[in-house]
DNA sequence: GAGCCTCTCCCCCGCTCGGGGGAGGTCCGT
DNA sequence: ACGGACCTCCCCCGAGCGGGGGAGAGGCTC
């Protein structure tokens, strides 16, 4: 069965953006469109989504309280995925906070969108990690490492191979280098760090290395 | 005029390969070899080489005796870019501490080898990212950071405009991204990784990265 | 035994990246 | 007035990278 997704945001033209990437994908299935946080619970009720792609910023009711209102009040709850302009927009990790499972920048490609929606519909949290830096600075800054960063490893669950992978890159290696000192061939590197990428939400090794870094799972110096 | 470039390596194989390499650049000269580093100091005195490519394990004197036997006996004495096979090998950063400018991997590719003679050549330091970890380790752990990623980063004298694009590259961003970011064409930005990349001894966007979080240029957390 | 996960490897494809060149402009110090 | 950084942009080109598929082998649990 598809992914079921409920759209709000107040501006047309990004639901139907939205709507356009979801639906050229066969697995998911936009069930609904809300032009804002006020109108959404009760969709939430009838439609049952699996995921709401949220606007953080909209006129009567933000996607913060949303979040948090479809949270308290409804059942089985379905994930929030946070949508964006702005990736330093301080409202993103107070939806965070309020329990969202992912946010996403609207200039992300079809691609990220797509693979953002499916990631949290399995239950997966994710954030870009070019976001995961302010992330840091506002979530609390007493302890070492990042805890927006620890929680994006912490639920990517990475396998032992996985999390290998990802400590070689970290290294600066290249996947022909990771697979000679794994004795491995270059596309099976290829498919774990596409596995990485994906459950890291990172759109290149170089963000994956940045949450490697950012949530201590390599230690600098 | 050329840089001139003394090879110490008691493998005739392996000298030949890095004369080979070398020739092949209209501004490099090879103007002498040794198969030992006992063999360095009297050349060095005749050649005057403005580079000497120095293996560390070698019969007689292994290359960080020759690196400071070198740069106590002779005056004005050539750069030293010690040479191994293993990135782990303990040698390096004892050669590292004896003075050597610089230290490259057999395997590198020849474009590195090159490039790591020009640098050093222009008195600039290098080591390669993916040993900069190790060397952390056995450099003196107190202090937070990493010395020899600290000390390529300061020997970079990266302008203002690098050090920018470097901290945006450090926070996930494409080269696109980084265009857009500071008003310029992606060409520019082109330039400014690549200049990037030169300085920190980086073969690409992610080992520089690295050499950003190892040296606190970035902070984690 | 069926299902699921993990690890392994394969294909095609498009794009970004990085190397190696060059070139014009400003500003600054000598 | 000249050289020398520095910033800007341009070209060509090859290689690595990442997406999107698929597929088989082994191991696990139910």
């Amino acid at each position: 069965m598809p992914v079921t997704v409920l759209l709000v945001d107040d501006e047309p033209l990004v639901r139907a953006g939205l709507r356009a990437v979801l639906e050229a994908q066969p697995d998911i299935e936009v069930v609904g469109e809300a032009a804002d946080g006020a109108a959404v619970i009760p969709l939430v009720r009838r439609l049952r989504p699996d995921v709401v792609a949220m606007d953080v910023r909209m006129p009567l009711m933000d996607g913060i309280e949303a979040t948090r209102a479809v949270l308290r009040t409804v059942p089985e709850p379905p994930k929030i995925l946070v949508i964006t302009t702005f990736e330093n927009d301080e409202y993103v990790y107070e939806a965070l906070r309020a329990g969202a499972d992912g946010f996403l920048l609207k200039r992300a490609r079809p691609a990220e969108i797509v693979h953002a929606v499916r990631l949290v519909a399995e239950g997966e949290s994710l954030l870009f990690p070019a976001s995961v830096r302010r992330l840091a600075a506002e979530y609390g800054g007493e302890g070492g490492g990042n805890r927006a960063a620890r929680a994006v490893l912490e639920r990517a669950r990475l396998t032992e191979r996985e999390a290998e992978v990802l400590r070689l890159m970290a290294r600066g290696l290249s996947n022909a280098e990771i697979a000679a000192r794994l004795l491995v061939g270059t596309e099976t590197v290829k498919s774990h760090v596409s596995a990485v990428l994906a459950k890291l939400g990172a759109r290149d090794r170089t963000q994956a290395v940045i949450v490697a870094y950012e949530s201590g799972f390599v230690a600098p110096g």
